[in-house]
DNA sequence: GTCTATATCGCGATAGAC
DNA sequence: GTCTATCGCGATATAGAC
């Protein structure tokens, strides 16, 4: 969870009384979250995430350099987490394929609402920023390849066919929050979970 | 096409010589969507809308009170044109459900292409504009709703998983655009013709 | 109908005191 | 590590001449 390797100025040494520096820099991350949640990614300046964290403008510069490395901070985080749901075949090989296709989309779900500001402006955010734009990319590819296999498993369906629903599968994931926010629905663990039912019914009736 | 009646200055009379008001407020309205499609929704201003138009800024606010103007004009032509493909039934109940199916989805890639900044941005949009915000909403609804009784219809199973299943698609085709752009795909009929595929191949192996 | 000029605003980012 | 003060920029929008 801390990735706090991370920082620009030189680390006060670990042994020193309190690393108050990284209390602040995740206290920071923190505030931005809920604020990008609740306000949308690129709505949220750094004025108002100073702002809500109680200190000024000029500090949170000192603990970043800019708005994008929060949040490539908080990037990093998600990636590990879904890399650890879709890419870890050996831990779950040994489950029924449909509970672990249920297990992974709940687990997703989890993700999706904690940082539910990403997905419904991750077009937007690319844009800006290419560190972001390399690695969500790269992280888009390597799920659905991964998963589109595992698919074509439980299917025996063509490597197309499997494809194409991988890559449905994850544009309803991903954009599921944003029908949410259209719909003037809630984005909360209940609504995010019907996501779930839903993936289920896309692979259930093609299972061999 | 043309819903000019939304003009802010009196009217020169329909009888002069050229309409040249609506020449010039269209001429904006199709060079923004065009800036919009490159570059995205929120990145284009309008001071470069105006710079590609070859006029002022301040002609560009003779014609439209603002961004957002310019938008719900092109919007209200999006809207009309989604609800002739999907709020239809009498002109189309004839034809078989799978090919009506697959036609309104390939109408629906078409206007996806043509108007391919709205959709990765629709959230962030509908933040900005209270307009826009209530006509979206309404049109996802009532489009998802109607295409949810279709399918039923079609595949025999309940109202909820019908209702699942045509969320389910929506989502598909309206975040396609955002897939392809994170994929760095083009964005064009080639390209946004393979939603129609993932749609079909949702729905098929349901069929009663 | 179109232009030029400009007012206003707020954001990102930095400098330098403490 | 945190603050105050501030610069520079660019965007929206308006005023008034032509």
């Amino acid at each position: 969870m801390t990735n706090g390797e991370r920082r620009l100025a030189p680390s006060p040494g670990r042994n020193s009384l309190r690393a108050k520096s990284a209390e602040t820099r995740d206290r920071i991350a923190d505030v931005a979250r809920d604020l990008f949640n609740a306000y949308g990614y690129t709505a949220v300046t750094t004025n108002r995430i100073a702002l809500a964290c109680g200190i000024s403008p000029g500090n949170l510069y000192y603990h970043f350099r800019n708005r994008e490395d929060i949040l490539w901070y908080l990037f990093e985080g998600v990636e590990k987490r879904v890399q650890a749901l879709f890419l870890n075949p050996e831990g779950l090989a040994a489950t029924d394929p449909m509970e672990r296709l249920r297990w992974q989309m709940a687990g997703a779900a989890t993700i999706l609402v904690e940082f539910r500001f990403f997905f419904p402006d991750q077009v937007a955010i690319m844009r800006r920023d290419e560190r972001v734009e390399r690695a969500y990319r790269h992280l888009q590819g390597e799920i659905t390849g991964a998963f589109g296999r595992a698919l074509q498993a439980m299917t025996g369906e063509s490597a197309e066919r499997s494809a194409n629903l991988s890559h449905a599968i994850w544009v309803v994931a991903t954009g599921w929050i944003s029908f949410l926010l259209v719909a003037g629905s809630e984005v909360d663990t209940t609504t995010v979970a019907r996501m779930v039912d839903m993936v289920v019914e896309m692979v259930t009736p093609r299972l061999k």
